[in-house]
DNA sequence: AATGAATGAGTCTTCATTCAT
DNA sequence: GATGAATGAAGACTCATTCAT
């Protein structure tokens, strides 16, 4: 049982290691553009090598995303146990993201462009229909990180009772839509943080 | 020159039946899913007809997206031109581009999707550079028409001096974001427009 | 029938107007690469309208070759008949030929490369075997001026006894494989008509 | 490393054999009306299989090309080393070429079809510019070689002092010209080599 | 007679996937 | 487990030819 466990261990390195190289293949081609010999030649293994470890290119390409959504999640997650005030929270939450993005804008790229296309690709897999359920549920994770920090913040009485998850969901999508301006406009993402966070603390009605 | 005329009209109108088939076959199917035969079939034309009316696929594409942006602009100027009072024409605009993107989800989809690619595609272009600035020129109209109608509520003393073209992209993607939460989930766009205005005008910040 | 004369007349005229075009086309492209509308455009008549005066692109095209090979056979013809010297009208048909090659380089590009391919496009055309014929009558014919200026020198002891037709041959491919060597060298082709001469004349054994 | 060989080996072979199968295919059908789906069937192998060894198209054309015209080399070769009698070496070189030709009739076509048109096909590769030199090289190679032959005859007293270039070029030429013929007329390609080579010898003009 | 819009068969090329070694 | 040669289905694009006007 040792043994098994220990090739059991080493196959998910492999796997890992394979997804590492995925990621970089994807953050700079398209979906379609990325081969499997781009990978293959990015993991330093053979072609073959490859469906060892995943059931053809969706299987690899959604693994990836995954990936990708887990290590938003454990951001978000570090920067919200981090906070003990909540206003303090949404700001590190907005610049830690506008960070991420600014460093990894090659995979947000594929986030944003294969979101809309997860159910397209999801049925090309066997079992699609778990993994589609899968990548959702990490997809709202994300969404639920950050509305319960601003649940947390409304109970607190230091925000007002909004809809706490249409308040993340909004949250994140204007990061997200500020990155992808990044991919055309010469801005600094960081440097839109503190207009984000105003904004979405106190709108743009004017109170006297 | 009349003969001229209607030979110049017909010609239009063939390349507007033309991207009219474009933007259902895309609406259903990835860029690179759809195929010109699936379009050609759609358009009830010959692929050959198509290569008549456009350079190549991306060309198609590009030429499909830009419409649809046109259609976005269109319907954003209506409802501008319309409100006398910003806050009600803010909260007209967010109801329409969610009805709007209701009713389209498919090419919204479209738009989700390959704004991320735009540079890959419109480099596959002979005169692509020129197709990159027309298709950005498309969208920072979008963002412009928003972002002055802010400034002008600004200008009233009804908004406060918030940047408007950072507060016209929030809009505009916290609605794209609701859309794209609306191919995964059963909520009623429209519905969330109360949510979203809200949101926008008063932040989640609490006033006592 | 006076009537019918000029059409008749117009017809032709329009047909060599035809011709003429297609040379220069086929001078500076592939049988295969030359299309259709660039003949037309040269033309500058509609795609349509050649197919009243050919019946395909292959009849268009080896029309044209028919065009060339009797262009070449007046020259020749014309030379021999000026001169009453053999070795001096020998002589002068090597400079023409090479001056006429080197002035249509372009037309003996397809000459050249078509040549062995006759069968092939001749098969393409439904009185194909008939054109077949034709061309190769016109190619003999050039064959055969030359060689009957050879017998012609033969007869009055100018000429040693060789087969004047195999040395016609001779003659009219070592002019041919010089222009060859004309389009990729920078020789000066009409500079080659002595040393050509030269051999054909005395060939290459010493005599003391 | 032994294994390594072996795969390189075996590498070697499958392109040979490829270009075997082109060798076939060309032969007996124009470069464009030859498809790859006609040489993967002659080779016995798949369409994608030929693109492991071969860029494209072109490719596989040129380099069947320069295997044809290194198989002439070393004919050429072979008869000129084994010859001490310039004049009878001549001979040879004549009948030689006959008789290559008359067996290889096919690929002489490709030979003299595609000669003019090196330019247009090297073009379309990526190293295309290496390759029409390279080409080049092969072709001048073989009139090196007679003219080798022959400027060696000069030196030896039995040839007179011609541009021993010229002459070679002359006598390649001759026997392509009459390989032509072959394909047209009934005639017996190794029985011109007499005539042929008198020509070469002795020229037209009588000595008395 | 002239046009040129429409056609669709035909070709090269790519690439995910398999399988013998 | 790892390899990479072989496969063949699939798709963009071209262009000779036709025909309604």
């Amino acid at each position: 049982m040792q043994k098994l466990s220990r090739r059991e261990r080493e196959k998910q390195n492999r796997r890992a290691e394979i997804l590492q190289a995925a990621w970089e293949v994807f953050a700079s081609k398209d979906y379609d553009s990325a081969t499997i010999d781009d990978i293959a030649a990015a993991a330093e293994l053979s072609k073959g090598t490859l469906y060892l470890y995943f059931q053809n290119k969706v299987d690899i390409f959604l693994s990836t995303l995954e990936m990708g959504l887990e290590n938003i999640s454990s951001i978000i997650q570090e920067v919200v146990s981090a906070s003990d005030d909540p206003i303090v929270g949404l700001k590190e939450i907005v610049k830690c993201l506008l960070g991420f993005f600014e460093e990894n804008l090659g995979f947000f790229k594929i986030l944003s462009s294969e979101q809309a296309h997860f159910d397209i690709h999801t049925e090309m897999m066997k079992d699609g229909r778990d993994f589609k359920e899968h990548i959702h549920d990490r997809m709202f994770r994300n969404i639920n990180i950050v509305a319960n920090h601003i649940q947390n913040g409304i109970e607190m009485g230091v925000f007002r009772q909004v809809n706490s998850q249409d308040a993340a969901i909004s949250l994140l999508e204007i990061v997200r839509g500020f990155a992808v301006l990044r991919l055309f406009m010469d801005i600094e993402l960081t440097g839109k943080a503190e207009s984000i966070t105003s904004l979405l603390l106190d709108g743009i009605r004017r109170r006297d």
